[in-house]
DNA sequence: TAAACAAGTTTATAATATAAACCAAATTTT
DNA sequence: AAAATTTGGTTTATATTATAAACTTGTTTA
């Protein structure tokens, strides 16, 4: 039987957030905004859920005086991609 | 940057339904129930999408005395999923 | 100093997935 | 042969989700 898919992970915007995060240290929100293409609403309420599941870590600070929310994936983040993606390989033939 | 993804095969349900579709002639109702594990109610409903989008074809019959429904993935289906398939990769490394 | 901008957050709305309840016909049980 | 159960679904209700719109707070810039 197929695997569930992991719902925190199936959803278009957090994936593309994770699989961003994936492939660098870290990340910033202006950034994420500008690859994924998101509203910053979208985008602030998708951060937050992947970051109370602990797939996450954020960190808020400042740069000179702009506000910086810096995004970087855990390894239950790693993981859980991981076994996202496993999933879905029963799912398309690959 | 990342290419949107189809909403109506971005569904755990209608995208095991097309999934097993893809591999058969046809499949029934009854079939898809026992191979995705969905309750009637929702696959009903799915189904129904499919059927609307023009991604699959379904045939009301009978079986002897029994109803039964018969699907069959479309070329439409066919190059939505390849489409769905293709921006997937996008997002996780394939 | 007022207007515009940056970087987000909060709230409202619309869409979705899903389950629960329901239905009709056939089959099985008593 | 009635009553109960099963089969093969559909319809309706609910809870969750995604998303956009509106708002906030502070910072430049004109």
């Amino acid at each position: 039987m197929l695997k569930p898919l992991d719902p925190l992970l199936h959803s278009e915007l957090r994936l593309a957030v994770i699989s961003i995060l994936i492939g660098v240290e870290a990340a910033d929100f202006v950034y994420l905004k500008e690859r994924t293409g998101a509203t910053s609403g979208n985008l602030s309420v998708q951060i937050d859920k992947l970051s109370k599941a602990g797939y996450i870590e954020v960190e808020k600070g400042f740069v000179g005086r702009k506000p910086r929310t810096l995004c970087k994936i855990t390894e239950i983040g790693r993981a859980a991609f991981k076994e996202y993606v496993e999933a879905l390989k029963g799912y398309i033939n690959m």
